[in-house]
DNA sequence: ATGTATTATAAGTTAAACTTATAGTTTTTA
DNA sequence: TAAAAACTATAAGTTTAACTTATAATACAT
């Protein structure tokens, strides 16, 4: 049994197809069928269904699959080890990014940072906090970007910028007048929220102190973007809450629905985190720094105070 | 890079010596030689530092060896996974015991067990609790005897047996003039305990009702084998508890200061524990069954009460 | 049925791993 | 300190494994 064996099987198992996956390695078909053939053989099981089109796996292929996954992924962290050593800032980079962070942070970095370090092949993933938590864990991610504290026992948070929260007021409410509110103006029962796992909606449920904080609101529509939040705020069925980049980029007629909060403003802490181990420090560092560099520009709000730092869930 | 090399590698650094980590690898001195410096130049880093004698590995060759451990070990359960698919017994099986479980039980079951699966071979370790914990959860270890309940989210718990404590007290006691004792008579204060990291002390501790559990003994002599409490407390430095089964080695003088204690008897809860995945169940399955019938033999108290669940710490 | 897509087999080539023989080092010991 | 011993590296040649090209076999679609 050989890892390059391993690799094979796994690109069949994801393309479901010999001819496909041959290509993806680099080989010719007639390699893939034997060496499959060797390691089945090997083996003494069938890893694959040829019987069923598209190809199948077996049932014990299915496991042997997922064993194969750990191997390969920590055969590849061999070379990870020696770059960290030698402070090579290169090769392949896993960065997952939550949904309320990446439309308005990716643009701003991106562009310098592959300018930068050309070497870096970034592979960006939207996911959302709980899924970024699992593949940090268990080296199926490299990096994220999340809202934090987190306070999990195995991964690191460095701070990038605390973001303000701005209230989206709609013109019929009657906190539309004001220039500045207070969070108390704001209830639980009329804020639009975004759907359950987003961990922007921790932040805000936090934040609104006339709530118990595992008191289920009886509100029940939750979106996915920003977007659809607006436009059910317009329609009259509540107000929302929008992190200040996001803010940026509104239509000048619905800015004029925006209302900042009065000091200490309420906003939530932007972080990168990555597994303790720190094994690509050297890109984790260089990405925190172009970061950091391009959000110095954009955040004016220095020195933002959390009033409702998120809580573990 | 394979896994024929990162076994090599392993070789090597286990005896600082190319030549017997060749004879062990069953192939021959220069086979090593050529394949460590393939893969020392296809990572472009010094594995290890040949000018030091014996051998030394260099600091990033540590990390690599550390690295390779984990992938040669995750290697070999590709074969666990499919012998488990076909019900095959055989094959190395790794069994950690605690010490105070080790010298009574081992005797009892291992000819049975190796005659019943002359396929198996079993490697057994001494160990703590702790390091069976952690043993079981990186995959040094398959299986494991410890007393439980520990609560430990990845390990499965099955239990063996339930053993009586049996009081010693010196002929000077205060008690030594009953035939049974209740828990209340004795005190924390007076009994000699076995050396931290044991488990058994922890169950002993919870066994004594007197005593908060973190709250402190300010007893200082703590020893790792029974015979050394047995002669410190016939030195009239106290009384200690023995576990059934050790009770059944003591000479005839010393059996005499054995006191049963009053029903509900406190006992400890011995476990066979393993990962929950699961992997070599069969083994498992056959070891749990093989105990089960020479302890039930052995055993002569069947309806034992728990008063003292061990905690988990 | 016949063309198409896909996998398996056969034969031959290339490359990798291994062995034997020996040279070069370092350490031990007389 | 010279010789022996212990150990690792190199060289040359062999064996084995992996890979390619060509083609056969099989399943699927129209």
């Amino acid at each position: 049994m050989t890892i390059t064996q391993l690799k094979y099987v796994l690109a069949v198992a994801e393309h479901k197809n010999f001819t496909l996956a041959a290509e993806k390695c680099f080989v010719t078909q007639p390699t893939l069928s034997m060496q499959i053939q060797k390691i089945e053989e090997e083996l003494g099981v069938q890893i694959f269904d040829r019987t069923k089109k598209p190809i199948q796996l077996t049932e014990i292929g299915q496991k042997i699959v997922n064993q194969s996954k750990n191997i390969v992924n920590e055969a590849d962290r061999i070379q990870d080890i020696v770059d960290q050593q030698k402070g090579f800032i290169g090769g392949e980079f896993r960065l997952g990014i939550i949904p309320t962070v990446m439309p308005t942070l990716l643009p701003m970095f991106l562009n310098n940072f592959i300018k930068k370090y050309p070497k870096v092949k970034l592979i960006i993933e939207e996911l959302n906090t709980d899924e970024i938590i699992f593949k940090l864990n268990n080296g199926h991610l490299d990096a994220a970007i999340a809202a934090t504290p987190l306070e999990e026992e195995k991964i690191k948070e460095v701070v990038l910028y605390f973001e303000p929260f701005v209230a989206y007021i709609p013109e019929g409410h009657n906190s539309f007048q004001k220039e500045e509110i207070d969070v108390d103006d704001l209830n639980i029962d009329e804020i639009l929220l975004l759907q359950d796992g987003h961990c922007f909606r921790d932040g805000i449920l936090n934040l609104c102190k006339n709530v118990a904080p595992n008191e289920k609101s009886h509100f029940q529509i939750e979106s996915g973007s920003f977007e659809t939040l607006i436009k059910l705020a317009d329609e009259g069925l509540g107000t929302t809450l929008l992190p200040y980049l996001h803010t940026l980029d509104l239509k000048e007629k619905d800015k004029l629905k925006l209302r900042h909060f009065k000091e200490p403003k309420p906003a939530r802490e932007v972080s990168l985190i990555f597994p303790k181990n720190e094994l690509k420090i050297h890109i984790i560092d260089a990405l925190r720094s172009t970061i950091a560099g391009v959000v110095k520009g954009a955040i004016v709000f220095q020195n933002v105070q959390i009033i409702s730092p998120l809580q573990k869930k």
